[in-house]
DNA sequence: AGCACCACCTGTGGGC
DNA sequence: TGCCCACAGGTGGTGC
């Protein structure tokens, strides 16, 4: 479920609903919530720490507590965190996986349909554990037109789409915002990393940050299951112009979308709007 | 090094 | 209505 976006709307909300809060104590309800360390010390470190700030690398969420501790949470496909006073409100209550509960009263939910989501807490040199150390440069808060450059020249035969959805690359684009933003610039998402040019990857780049920025500013994607922490779904879906599509009109132009399977996920583009791949063929037919 | 494939889980939607 | 299959927003491991 969650990208980048989707992550970033749920950090937004509860920095301004728990931040300086105190966990109390965590309840866990499901074998493999917890990716590090063991259950009992996930529940026995996190008692009584205060929620300092709040960060987002990738997709990955994270609270900073006192005693240079992190809370790190990824929601993989079907995570939710949830804010609320009592469960029984709780959508998600049949996949509730985990709760903490603060001092105010109040609750954070964790609930996932797939058990994928992990919670982690970790010390000072202990990201590997989360595979926070292996991220990329954030797409949203880190990265720079020049890094995405002297990346692509370092995997210039991978297809774009391999790329973008690479968490080592670059860290946050899913399978959404990935071909969304393909189709947005024009490219077609087998294109390999070294056809672009200078001007195209710095388009590119520019397309993904306004794409992102507006799944942000309409509060990410509910395609099915994403909700905020306050239960609501996003509005973005209604802006998606080729995720989900396959068989319907373009919208630019008469072709029709088509779904395809490229980096082991369905890949919706245009035929007509995405011709790079066309012309890469060309060119190394002529070699 | 990089890629294809499977595994991890549960639910949904389409075709018959 | 029911069954079976394909597919779903992510990532890690394995083997070629």
């Amino acid at each position: 479920m969650p990208e980048l976006p989707e992550v970033e709307v749920i950090r937004r909300e509860l920095n301004e609903l728990i931040l300086g809060d105190v966990i109390n104590s965590a309840d866990l309800f499901s074998p493999g919530v917890i990716g590090y360390p063991s259950e009992e010390n996930f529940c026995l470190q996190i008692m009584g720490r205060k929620i300092e700030s709040t960060l987002r690398k990738g997709k990955f969420l994270i609270f900073i507590l006192n005693g240079s501790l992190k809370l790190v949470i990824h929601l993989r496909m079907t995570g939710t965190l949830t804010h609320v006073r009592d469960i029984i409100n709780l959508r998600e209550k049949k996949y509730l996986r985990a709760t903490l509960n603060l001092k105010s009263g109040e609750k954070v939910c964790f609930s996932d349909v797939r058990k994928f989501g992990r919670m982690w807490i970790l010390r000072p040199g202990e990201d590997h554990h989360a595979g926070l150390d292996r991220l990329g440069p954030d797409w949203w808060s880190e990265a720079t037109p020049g890094d995405f450059i002297n990346r692509l020249a370092l995997r210039s035969k991978s297809p774009i789409k391999t790329l973008l959805l690479d968490q080592r690359f670059m860290a946050g684009l899913g399978n959404i915002y990935t071909d969304e933003s393909l189709f947005r610039a024009g490219i077609h998402p087998a294109t390999r990393a070294g056809y672009l040019n200078k001007s195209d990857a710095l388009n590119l780049f520019m397309v993904v940050r306004d794409t992102l920025s507006e799944g942000i500013d309409r509060g990410g994607t509910s395609f099915r299951d994403y909700r905020n922490a306050s239960g609501k779904p996003g509005g973005f879906q209604e802006k998606l112009l080729v995720y989900q599509r396959k068989g319907e009109l373009c919208g630019f132009c008469d072709d029709i979308i088509q779904r395809t399977i490229l980096a082991g996920r369905g890949t919706y583009f245009c035929p007509t709007c995405q011709q790079f791949q066309k012309w890469e063929d060309r060119s190394r037919k002529q070699e």
